[in-house]
RNA sequence: GGCCCGUUCGUCUAUCGGUUAGGACAUCUGGUUUUCAACCAGGCAAGAGGGGUUCGACUCCCCUACGGGCUGCCA
């Protein structure tokens, strides 16, 4: 007999104060590629709790950009708020079971201590609580907060699979409150009673947490419920190693979108971007999954690199099926406030996709690569190409449109003639090229002069060489 | 201020006391080429600094420097 492994189940808890930040979404796919890997569940939960600064916008942005990312969690969003009563009663069984006590100290009091311990130039100043150990009847009339009474002596150790283990002397913390005196629950006490209560085995979050995990664990150790799991991940920094933040220009997951990174190559660089399995760079999300664990998280904050990003993200868009491109190119026209295809576009980039996916790193570099397939005659020839355009090629495309008037419309029956009309006019096949290419697609970087003209058709193509011989 | 965490090529990282310190991105050189992309061959490039421990330290310990986090009746 054989003990059924616990299912792993993981969380993501992010503050509806704002949009979905990088830095969020890589530990959200952290605790997604943890959990599925290993058959488990993904939760998420809305840490609302804050009413001044939550907002619904902010809670549709995060899950808009968590599925962006593809990260599917399971049953319904937590939100936190709605778990309050909740909260409060798990304070008050604290309170009964003597691991809390009620706290009179206003917070006028409070900050006063604070003062005078600033000003008496004290290294550390842990505010204690005069209540703590009061006797019952001596409890005024009034508002009081619930404070946990945590151990003023020895240390508490958190065991962090990414951090390894880390001691904290207890007299360096106080005693926390964990029910505000008006009744409403701490964010400290929350988390704990949330992840418990969704049966969280492990918490991956990051590492601006760790002080916090000590504190927490006392609520855990104080309600006799099993601790989780802990996995604490450094941050991500900008390219100049600072943290992360609007100076370094995107932060937000849905920005990425907007800049045209398909989803998969995102998820796979956000993925080795502070974790690493041996040499494995580009993989499959399935591959992901199978591979992500706990050990390969780096202990220091990694720096974003767009060069990299890109690349990453131009083995996924060749990789991509042409379904899944098409799909995802309008999602990413929605997302920047472009004008969709139109049918025709749509339906011509479809059949041009095979010689331009695997050349594209973002959605506006296919778009760009792909202008052949999607511009109406007459082409406009961007600056560069029409320097190709002068009156020495307009002649030889006006008999190249001549000769292809009778040909078998494929890469076979075209390649002599293109290859005799340069060889006719004395020039090199890269000389004829140039000029095709402003034709048609009035760009001079396009997939092969043969792909285009195959996709296009014959009667597009004359029409758009007749239209730049003129 | 106090406490906690971190530090290998420019960047992401491998290494888990013994390696010519490996790979990827970037970059440079050459090749291929029908432009771009791609591809092929090759080059440059790293253990923050200082002390220990050890026959032997990138790896273990201490100090310093630098970076980050926490230090709320915020989350």
């Amino acid at each position: 007999m054989h003990e059924q492994p616990p299912q792993i189940v993981t969380r993501f808890a992010p503050s509806p104060t704002g949009y979905l930040h990088i830095g969020g979404g890589r530990t959200a796919l952290f605790n997604w590629l943890f959990a599925r890997g290993r058959g488990g569940k993904f939760l998420l939960r809305i840490e609302d709790t804050d009413r001044e600064r939550s907002t619904p916008e902010a809670t549709a942005a995060i899950l808009r950009g968590l599925a962006w990312l593809g990260l599917d969690w399971d049953g319904e969003p937590v939100s936190q708020f709605a778990q309050k009563d909740r909260h409060a009663e798990v304070a008050h069984e604290m309170l009964a079971r003597g691991t809390a006590y009620k706290c009179f100290s206003s917070p006028e009091e409070i900050a006063a201590f604070r003062a005078r311990a600033e000003a008496d130039g004290a290294s550390y100043a842990v505010f204690q609580s005069p209540w703590r150990d009061a006797a019952p009847e001596t409890h005024p009339d009034a508002p009081f907060a619930i404070r946990m009474k945590a151990p003023r002596t020895g240390q508490t150790q958190i065991v962090d699979q990414v951090q390894g283990i880390v001691t904290i002397q207890n007299d360096t913390l106080d005693d926390m409150i964990v029910l505000r005196s008006d009744g409403t629950p701490t964010y400290m006490l929350a988390v704990v009673v949330d992840d418990h209560d969704m049966g969280v085995t492990h918490v991956i979050r990051g590492d601006d947490h760790l002080n916090n995990a000590a504190r927490q664990q006392m609520v855990y150790t104080a309600m006799g419920w099993d601790v989780p799991i802990w996995a604490h991940i450094p941050l991500i920094h900008g390219p100049d190693g600072k943290k992360l933040s609007k100076r370094h220009g995107a932060t937000g997951v849905e920005d990425y979108q907007a800049m045209g990174y398909p989803a998969a190559g995102m998820r796979n660089y956000l993925t080795r971007l502070g974790w690493a399995k041996g040499d494995a760079e580009i993989f499959t999300t399935a591959e992901a999954m199978a591979m992500f664990d706990l050990a390969g998280i780096g202990r220091a904050p990694a720096r974003l690199d767009f060069k990299k990003l890109e690349n990453t993200c131009g083995h996924h868009m060749a990789m991509m099926a042409d379904a899944e491109v098409m799909a995802e190119l309008a999602a990413y026209l929605r997302a920047a406030g472009k004008p969709a295809l139109t049918a025709a576009q749509s339906n011509l980039l479809q059949k041009a996709l095979y010689c331009v996916k695997d050349r594209a790193k973002t959605f506006p570099d296919l778009l760009e690569k792909a202008e052949f397939a999607l511009a109406a005659r007459p082409i406009q020839p961007d600056e560069a190409s029409a320097k190709s355009l002068d009156s020495v090629s307009r002649g030889i495309l006006k008999s190249l449109t001549l000769q292809l008037q009778n040909v078998n419309w494929t890469k076979e029956g075209l390649e002599p003639i293109l290859n005799d009309a340069a060889a006719a006019n004395g020039i090199g096949f890269g000389k004829l090229a140039a000029p095709l290419r402003a034709a048609l697609a009035g760009r001079s970087a396009t997939p092969s002069v043969f792909d285009m003209m195959l996709v296009l058709g014959q009667g597009e193509t004359l029409a758009r060489l007749a239209d730049a011989a003129e």
